[in-house]
DNA sequence: ATGGTACTTATGTAGTACATAATATTTAAT
DNA sequence: ATTAAATATTATGTACTACATAAGTACCAT
């Protein structure tokens, strides 16, 4: 067709709702204001008048902050903010069965990379505990008779590694996407038995005890190497 | 009204308002029941009333469900289930300036991880075009004279590796994190000069020409390591 | 001061009414 | 009869009011 070409300059209609708009609005204000954690912000009647909109489009878009975390809210002592929470978002929508196929293994080859660049936390941070925590898991794991006890301690063993890295939003991060991770495991194990990476969990051990954060990236690498032949 | 309760039983109270619970029972209606993108799910009115609520409330609990990118409502045709945004809610909170400090330290930890592991995606998808992107970057670099434009080509080099990746979520994840590592890179220019590290982005890009994935995470390493130094 | 009482206030919830837009239905026109 | 226009229908979006509830505040009595 002839007027094809010209359809492009048309943007998709931006029909915003009001609680988008002032949602957006809040943001900014909060962002602008350079607003501290414990800070008060104004009442929802104040906000829904100097907005010119109803009270009920102002509670609308102070729901959607809340759930975020940006702000908690008292009976009578207003509104304030809060340190939002990184990571309150994604633990609702990283359900494996609502999301895409497509994002599912994205969320998985993210493990991937996360695991293998982990590294230099782990050296920057581990200490006696955690080590001896990982040898545990190797025994129990080597003893291990079931199927279901090797997979709980393959678990284990990875979720203690994120332990070990010291960092907080990164082990949260990690416990969010645990379920997506099971999913795909057990997607991958019925396309072809996942034979076992070269690298071992105790070598990973091995290499933890020694000082040579050299060594971790690319024995990491060999260890999951069974998932990445699935790139 | 009757005499006082046992202090000890008394839990820390949830007060939940109406608003969560029916955000968390829709959650759970859309997920049990696996309802798949594209269909529709019962009116406001009818919730309200299956909930035993006012419509009120269904809609502060549509409305997050609908930031999250889980629903989309059209005027008349109803809510309809939409493949949730991964990454949408993240894009709120991520502003440098309402961040805890210590959260941004851990997202900018978060990154070196990102980058260390990333190897192995680049090297399954990189193409010619992508060399030779990074190829134009690092000439430009070589040239370039003030200080902001070398920033400019190390945020252009590092975000071409993440399109390199192949993973849109990851390269989504970069951008959204991308001011938060501005501001910690701001820090850390003013606690020391931060100085190169000993391995170049030519280097790199070398590495990349090869075939040699082993070399990457190590090189990147090194690329990285002042930030490393600040652990 | 201490403790209680009543008052005040801001959020939480309910309910009604209407605007708006998209669909469905009916009517009109060629 | 098929198409086009007008109309009715319906579900979301917005506004407004009213009241419940909890958490402060002030005031009072002992």
């Amino acid at each position: 067709m002839k007027g094809d070409q010209d359809l492009y300059t048309l943007q998709p209609i931006a029909s915003l709702t009001m609680a988008d708009q002032v949602e957006a609005q809040l943001h900014e204000y909060i962002i602008k204001r350079a607003i501290r954690p414990g800070d008060a912000i104004p009442k929802e009647q104040e906000l829904a008048d100097a907005l010119g909109v109803s009270r009920n489009v102002v509670r609308e878009a102070l729901s959607r902050l809340r759930m975020l975390g940006l702000i908690d809210s008292k009976k009578k002592r207003g509104m304030i903010l809060t340190r939002p929470d990184v990571m309150k978002g994604l633990e609702r929508i990283l359900h494996p069965a609502i999301l895409d196929e497509q994002v599912r293994k994205q969320l998985f080859e993210l493990r991937l990379v996360l695991e293998v660049g982990l590294g230099d936390l782990i050296f920057a941070r581990k200490t006696e505990v955690h080590l001896k925590k990982l040898d545990a898991i190797v025994e129990r794991e080597r003893k291990a008779t079931t199927q279901i006890e090797k997979i709980r301690c393959e678990l284990d063993f990875h979720s203690t590694l994120y332990e070990m890295a010291g960092n907080d939003t990164l082990k949260r991060f990690q416990t969010i996407l645990l379920p997506v991770f099971e999913y795909v495991v057990e997607y991958e194990s019925k396309l072809q038995h996942t034979s076992v990476g070269s690298v071992t969990h105790a070598d990973l051990v091995k290499i933890l005890y020694s000082n040579n954060a050299e060594e971790f990236p690319n024995a990491m690498r060999k260890h999951l190497s069974p998932h990445f032949q699935h790139l």
